[in-house]
DNA sequence: AGATTTCCTATTATAATAGTAGAAATAAAA
DNA sequence: TTTTATTTCTACTATTATAATAGGAAATCT
């Protein structure tokens, strides 16, 4: 049940974009010193947050990333399904008729509310939420 | 977030042994041939089921697996802690110190609340609630 | 032109998961 | 007492996923 270091760094990094959004782009590498993460690992990790549309970059000297959407609109629910795929426990929670047994298997139904439960958790924290609690508990 | 093959083949043959709690000792075989597990695998998953006190075991013919305590009072919480060590989605929720980061994280924060989510929705999911919706699901 | 940054692809190291295998210990039954 | 069926214990192995590392191409600004 351990979330992947692919879901912790893009949370962090969207972290720091919220915390620059609407001003000039951020370098993937100052992001990489502050969170002591790899710089071309953080790369592999931003790629399908820019597929999905969740920020946008610029190229070139003076380039960088930014938050394409305003960051109380963006939950972790979100970015987590976007770089794992999914936030359910078991496969046969979103795809059920992998499984043969899904339909009589009472711990199924189970798993279905732990995701649910998950999904809730997760999709009322947003990245405003995060930012803010950010600058609470870095003011000094 | 995957929950591990061992934590879900533990929660399925618990349920088994919930169905037949009271009576005689449940031959792990059958178990293994219901629920298509490796009989061998199975063995292995339930080594910390036993040495948790959740089962307990007799040997030779007519020996099997019994269900040590009533099926309303074990809930999926304490099985997969037992068989997977923790429910938390990240080390730092268990275990802080762990990253230097931690207290001015604000993500870590987030991750301890997503723990206690889950442990609160497989705290109330007992085997007795289980098995019942087994017997429900699959009367025929 | 030159510096800087994102973008793309390939490779690799490490660890965890999932499963297989064989034989010893134990208990019941014949 | 022998046989049979089961759990118990230990070791091994295959497969996969994760977490990187690396090098260079493309784009952008000064």
């Amino acid at each position: 049940m351990q979330l992947s270091t692919k879901a912790r760094y893009a949370s962090r990094a969207l972290v720091e974009l919220a915390l620059q959004y609407g001003e000039e782009p951020v370098k993937l590498k100052d992001i990489a010193a502050r969170q002591d993460i790899s710089l071309k690992y953080l790369e592999q990790v931003m790629f399908p947050l820019r597929v999905c549309g969740y920020v946008k970059t610029q190229k070139g000297s003076k380039g960088g990333y930014i938050l394409a959407r305003p960051p109380q609109e963006v939950t972790l629910l979100e970015i987590i399904e976007c770089v794992e795929g999914s936030v359910a426990p078991v496969e046969c929670a979103d795809n059920p008729d992998l499984c043969k047994r899904s339909e009589r298997c009472c711990t199924h139904h189970a798993w279905i509310g732990l995701k649910d439960a998950i999904t809730r958790e997760l999709g009322k924290i947003s990245l405003a939420d995060l930012a803010g609690k950010h600058l609470l508990l870095n003011k000094d």
